[in-house]
DNA sequence: GACCAGGCACATC
DNA sequence: GATGTGCATGGT
């Protein structure tokens, strides 16, 4: 199969499969970022305790967190899974968001892509996939994200090497696939869907929607 | 009890 | 640049 249509196959043959995916599952943008946050490495049934938590606790603002120890805050979100570090990863966005931004996404939002990408990925703790989580799910800019299955479900269907870098994962879908913040959302999603489904670490290929391709 | 989950930083070679 | 390790809870 020619690997220039191939993407567009898979998103194809996925989004008929699954239907819309609706992501990213938050009740509003500045959530999306403490989620992208909370499921690093993590499934997203613990994360969701974690948000339960939060929200049960009015901390889903950029001032609450601003405002409570980081002790409190790591154990509310104690479910997530590395629950320390990801306290002190929430801790320096925030701070981050309030020095060049004073907690307003709007002013965030209005900056170049490039620049936002290049600000998040220095802060410690946010790396490539999470600020492109933020970036595409939270403030609306069409890049794609990276993420473990996306690599699973390339790799085994001889696209890519599993051990490429981020980088030219991501390229394959820029350059293949038209920009669109839409078609992005939706196909990141079902790729996770698939992999959840499918593309575990220990694959499942019987049944899987794109099991007959290549 | 082992394995896995919507990563990342850091040490070492 | 590649490889190894710590971080941690909860579901299967």
């Amino acid at each position: 199969m020619n690997n220039t249509n191939s993407l567009i196959k898979f998103y194809n043959l996925l989004s008929a499969f699954y239907g819309p995916q609706n992501w990213w599952p938050a009740e509003t943008p500045f959530e999306v970022i403490i989620g992208a946050i909370l499921t690093q490495n993590t499934s997203w049934t613990n994360v969701e305790k974690a948000i339960k938590n939060l929200r049960k606790e009015n901390l889903l603002s950029p001032e609450k967190l601003r405002d409570i120890s980081y002790l409190q805050l790591s154990e509310i979100i104690r479910p997530s899974g590395y629950y320390r570090i990801k306290a002190q990863r929430i801790k320096a966005f925030v701070n981050f968001f309030y020095e060049n931004y004073k907690g307003n996404l709007e002013l965030l939002k209005e900056q170049k892509i490039e620049k936002i990408r290049f600000q998040l990925l220095s802060i410690k703790g946010i790396g490539k996939e999470t600020a492109d989580s933020i970036l595409l799910y939270a403030l609306e800019k069409p890049i794609f994200v990276v993420d473990i299955y996306t690599k699973r479900l390339l790799s085994r269907h001889q696209i890519l090497n599993f051990k490429a870098s981020y980088e030219e994962f991501q390229a394959l879908f820029h350059d293949q696939i038209t920009p669109d913040v839409q078609i992005y959302n939706e196909y990141h999603a079902l790729i996770v869907k698939v992999g959840k489904d499918f593309c575990k670490a220990t694959p499942i290929c019987k049944g899987c929607p794109l099991e007959n391709i290549s």
